[in-house]
RNA sequence: GCGGAAUUGGUGAAGUGGUUAACACGCCGGAUUGUGGCUCCGGUAUGCAUGGGUUCGAUCCCCAUAUUUCGCC
């Protein structure tokens, strides 16, 4: 019957760097973490035991797409969403509030919901706080998000204002509508860059009491990394101690020490997976473009740092030329390098949090990655 | 051997007697942050088979040569 339960292990000397332990009923794991993405019920070419082995713990799956597609009651027919793609491990379920911000039209947002038009077919649909979480329900994530709008980062003060308070309402109904007694509901915090808006909109959601909060509306719209670091910053103060933070989307490199730095524990985000279909990868001294001429004949691993199976077993040349022949098998093994590559990010980071010494190691990591002095 | 047609970048090709030779693919770069996966944005022929000629000016007109291709013997 335990929802979710975060335990504070040790704050960082320096910092508000966390280091913590997360209990679900699908396993307890530490934080800093980073979820991987996994839209439509699957972390794109990627299979359940290969996540295990790179070492995530919660992955993430969209309200939106599997209410569009198969729809939520094939999955609860099928036992719940962990039954459904065979991942015992925890998922959490994005509300569909990211699709407000990337595909409703914001004259369809009303006090009632959001107007979406299903990519699928046209369909006009309407989506709602109570919806999303009765979709939720039944779809039995370990983690239920509120519905939000994540309204873009250059939206005025004003319109600002008039969205977090709809935030705030929406997450109230949702709450109420919330009937799963063993999945967690987590508030969304936003607000943009407005210091006195985060701190309203942090303050208002937590007296709401949700099992654990989150910063949404961050890295979207061409918003200025001071900008993001900014929205942590004033949002995190007003955050209770013993609850997760979860910093929505984010997932470059740097700006996961920074939101660590900030006081994050979770993060979540496409990067890894999106950059490996095209090519990209993370490595120790920055991102590589495999498409690039340069790895024609090289025959070294994507990161010789890396303990992944990618890095242990195949060449850049070799996945250069899956790449560039269009081969899937490419994008996924770039795709396990690159989610390893970030989970072992929070490993190193969990670390330097025991040792407290979280700024001598963003340092390092910034000299090797971004070849700053 | 005779006659016809063609010859534009790595590829398929559009095009006009007059500033920067369309487009597509490829190639070379870049982008990508709560995912509408295989997308988006740049760059990429100092030259239009070669050599002459006509013209103020030719990739576009004329001649020759070469190559390719089709038909006939």
């Amino acid at each position: 019957m335990s929802k979710i339960k975060y335990e504070l292990i040790k704050k960082e000397a320096h910092t508000q760097a966390r280091l913590g332990k997360l209990y679900t009923n699908h396993g307890v794991y530490e934080t800093p973490m980073f979820m991987p993405v996994g839209t439509q019920a699957t972390v794109k070419t990627l299979a359940p035991e290969e996540l295990k082995k790179v070492g995530s713990g919660i992955i993430l799956a969209n309200t939106y797409h599997l209410w569009l597609r198969p729809g939520e009651d094939i999955i609860a027919e099928a036992g719940g969403l962990h039954k459904f793609m065979n991942y015992d491990g925890p998922i959490l379920t994005d509300s569909g509030g990211f699709q407000v911000f990337s595909l409703a039209n914001p004259k369809n947002i009303s006090e009632e919901g959001v107007m979406f038009k299903n990519h699928l077919n046209g369909d006009k649909m309407l989506l709602t706080p109570e919806k999303s979480i009765a979709i939720q329900n039944k779809l039995d994530s370990d983690i239920a998000m509120s519905f939000d709008e994540c309204p873009p980062a250059s939206a005025s003060y004003e319109y600002m204002e008039n969205s977090i308070k709809r935030t705030l309402r929406w997450a109230k109904r949702g709450k109420e509508a919330h009937n799963n007694p063993h999945q967690a509901l987590f508030g969304i915090v936003q607000g943009g860059a407005y210091k006195d808006l985060r701190k309203y909109s942090a303050i208002k959601t937590v007296e709401l009491d949700f099992d654990g909060y989150s910063i949404g509306g961050v890295a979207n719209d061409n918003e200025s990394k001071e900008d993001m670091y900014k929205a942590i910053e004033y949002s995190t103060p007003y955050l209770p101690a013993d609850k997760v933070r979860y910093l929505m989307g984010v997932g470059e490199p740097k700006d996961i020490i920074e939101g660590v730095i900030r006081g994050v524990d979770i993060f979540d985000c496409v990067l890894p997976t999106r950059l490996a279909r095209h090519g990209h990868a993370f490595t120790k001294y920055g991102k590589i473009n495999l498409k690039n001429a340069k790895f024609k004949k090289d025959f070294t691993p994507i990161d010789e740092t890396c303990d992944c199976y990618t890095c242990q077993n195949y060449t850049k040349a070799y996945i250069k030329h899956l790449i560039n022949a269009n081969e899937t098998f490419g994008a996924r093994l770039i795709s396990l390098h690159n989610i390893r590559f970030l989970i072992k990010l929070t490993e190193d980071l969990k670390e330097a949090i025991k040792n407290d010494n979280i700024m001598e190691f963003k340092t390092e990591f910034y000299q090797n990655y971004y070849g700053e002095k």
